[in-house]
RNA sequence: CGGGGAGUGGCGCAGCCUGGUAGCGCACCUGUUUUGGGAACAGGGGGUCGCAGGUUCGAAUCCUGUCUCCCCGACCA
């Protein structure tokens, strides 16, 4: 492909609004355009990446057995209603939905289960049909409280999903690693560094899921790693050993101490010296919507440590949980922020700990008695241990759960997320088989999703430098950049056409930058934005048929006659897969 | 949703405080020279200053409202 025929704009300086590496460099070389918060064109370069990780994805469903499909993004009401989850996402605000002509309530698919689900459950009626495994490439839209990052979190994305549907629990958990392997394949093959990691299913639902996070520190995940044991986890999902408190003092009696204004752990050390933070429990209140109502939840946590609200949520089974409003604080404590404490709290107060607490003696907590709290209390003796379970967040230097190795906190960007759903859609919405005995039973599900327009921007944040984008070769728009120093003169002419069309011919697509009076500072700059893996220079050696061949990342660049240049590109490509 | 910041040619910005005919760099167009790391010179085109009201003889500038965008937060009491 000629520059000089088609839309190539680039610019100077990065645009003010982009904050991460993936979006400047994305909009300064023209792949992508804001149109609005979240919503973005995607350019004719970036399509051609989008196109090679759907490619990809593609290769590796249809390899073992996946068929795609692809359902509609506008979905109806009712099935929503049916799966139990259009309220839910309603309050969430996550679903764009709206009425049609008629007043008939749809919504733009933020995800699939449900449509998945109805058309399974009428195709399928027998043990015999199954296991059936499906997935499409398709646009998904969420009205995300932040959208951020340009590709990294929009309102419109391109997702693949893919859903299994077996007999069994066994055989979903055989579809659903099987899936893992895939995903391995997919990323991989995508060039990137990435982690599997144990995850919380969210509003999805469902028993087992894995992460598939790409090692970035710009990425909006946490991730507790341990190398030597090789476990890694959500920060959401993590567990760990934690440190043991330090040692109590005397067993005085429980006491009142004034503590004018300190409403936060630092304030309290500040006037108790010698009180190590372990020993200061502190109690943070929230709470809780549940389908019918609502409720106040205290949560006491070791001074060292925090809660863990998505652990917390679980543990309550509620739909939603956050920190409770100053108003709620004040009925519930009888005392201004910043005093809450386990004695004395309102009725109807759900008192709970994270295990942090256990073991921790003779500890300071609030008194729900603003500007006083309580020193020297005893569990069994002041109060009885609340209904305790981990509510914390692991932190750096943890022990794993097994207690074999030390918990790392990393950071990763989210690309891929695989559940065992189990029959949590199938028996709400009544997908059903006949087994061998003809007993109906309902169908095993699991899904499986990609951001696929998340992939690409990932791809940036792990692969550029300070001159911008160094695509991998097997989903860079183009493989080869050939730049030609003096468009016009004659030999480059008659030697860049040659290499275009030899490469061209052999299935190797390339950008060939023909364009006069551009000079080669602005041809290479322009290069390196762009950050096409293979580079073909033509220039003053095109006469003796001789071009200088190099990577983007700067590795080995040399002159080379134009035969042996050929080969090696020709090479390259076939063992990235695309030639 | 809470807090902060910003809207001025396609992009990046100045001007605003102290009202008086809108400016710079990049990009773009024409011409000449130039061509291995963002060329030089000359000439040129393009902006109802987010939008709506108001104050004023006069508003990018002051006031009110509104929309949009970005960042932080939704964090422990």
């Amino acid at each position: 492909m000629r520059l000089t025929e088609q839309l190539f704009v680039t610019l100077r300086e990065d645009p003010a609004d982009a904050e991460v590496r993936s979006h400047a460099l994305m909009v300064r070389a023209g792949f992508l355009q804001k149109l609005s918060a979240g919503i973005y064109i995607y350019g004719p370069m970036l399509w051609r990446v989008l196109r090679r990780v759907e490619q990809i994805v593609r290769e590796e469903h249809d390899r073992v057995g996946y068929q795609e499909l692809l359902m509609p993004a506008l979905q109806p009401r009712e099935l929503w209603e049916e799966s139990g989850r259009w309220d839910r996402y309603v309050q969430d605000g996550i679903l764009f939905h709206f009425a049609d002509r008629k007043g008939s309530e749809v919504c733009l698919g933020p995800t699939h289960e449900e449509v998945i689900t109805t058309y399974v459950k009428r195709m399928i009626q027998s043990y015999k049909q199954l296991p059936v495994m499906l997935y499409q490439i398709q646009t998904k839209f969420r009205d995300e409280i932040r959208p951020r990052f340009g590709l990294m979190r929009g309102k419109e994305f391109i997702m693949k999903d893919a859903y299994s549907f077996d007999v069994s629990a066994d055989d979903m958990k055989a579809s659903y690693e099987k899936m893992h392997k895939v995903y391995c394949n997919v990323f991989t093959r995508c060039g990137l560094r990435f982690t599997p990691v144990e995850a919380d299913s969210g509003a999805i639902g469902g028993a087992g899921s894995e992460e598939f996070m790409v090692d970035a520190e710009t990425g909006e995940d946490a991730i507790a790693v341990c190398h030597k044991t090789g476990y890694a986890a959500n920060i959401e999902k993590a567990v760990s050993q934690i440190p043991a408190p330090d040692a109590a003092g005397d067993a005085v009696e429980m006491h009142k101490e004034p503590t004018p204004g300190a409403k936060s752990c630092e304030e309290l050390l500040a006037l108790f010296p010698n009180l190590p933070k372990t020993r200061l429990l502190k109690t943070v209140l929230y709470s809780a919507t549940y389908e019918e109502r609502e409720e106040t939840v205290a949560v006491m946590c070791r001074g060292d440590r925090e809660v863990n609200e998505i652990k917390l949520l679980n543990h309550l089974q509620a739909h939603s949980l956050e920190l409770a409003d100053e108003e709620t604080v004040r009925s519930a404590t009888g005392a201004e922020l910043g005093f809450a404490g386990p004695l004395n709290l309102a009725d109807g107060v759900r008192l709970l700990a994270d295990q942090s607490v256990s073991g921790v003696e003779g500890f300071l907590c609030g008194a729900n008695e603003t500007d006083a709290h309580y020193l020297d209390v005893w569990f069994g003796r002041d109060l009885e241990q609340p209904e305790t379970a981990d509510f914390g967040v692991v932190q750096e230097g943890d022990q794993t759960g097994d207690g074999k190795g030390v918990i790392k906190i990393t950071r990763g960007i989210e690309v891929g997320h695989i559940f065992q759903l189990g029959t949590k859609y199938s028996e709400a919405m009544d997908a059903t088989f006949a087994d061998k005995s003809q007993k109906v039973k309902p169908l095993w599900m699991g899904c499986y999703g990609i951001g696929v327009s998340r992939v690409a921007a990932a791809a940036i944040e792990q692969n550029h430098d300070e001159n911008g984008m160094i695509w991998p070769l097997s989903i860079a728009p183009y493989a080869v950049h050939l730049v030609q120093m003096k468009a016009g003169q004659e030999e480059q002419d008659v030697l860049s056409q040659e290499i275009h069309d030899t490469l061209q011919a052999q299935g190797v697509d390339v950008l060939w930058d023909d364009r006069p009076k551009v000079g080669p500072g602005a041809k290479f700059k322009d290069a390196d934005l762009v950050g096409i893996p293979l580079r073909v220079v033509v220039g003053r050696d095109a006469g003796d048929r001789r071009v200088e061949f190099g990577c983007r990342d700067g590795e080995g660049r040399e002159t080379l006659g134009v035969e042996d240049v050929l080969s090696q590109i020709l090479h390259a490509c076939q063992e990235a897969g695309r030639a």
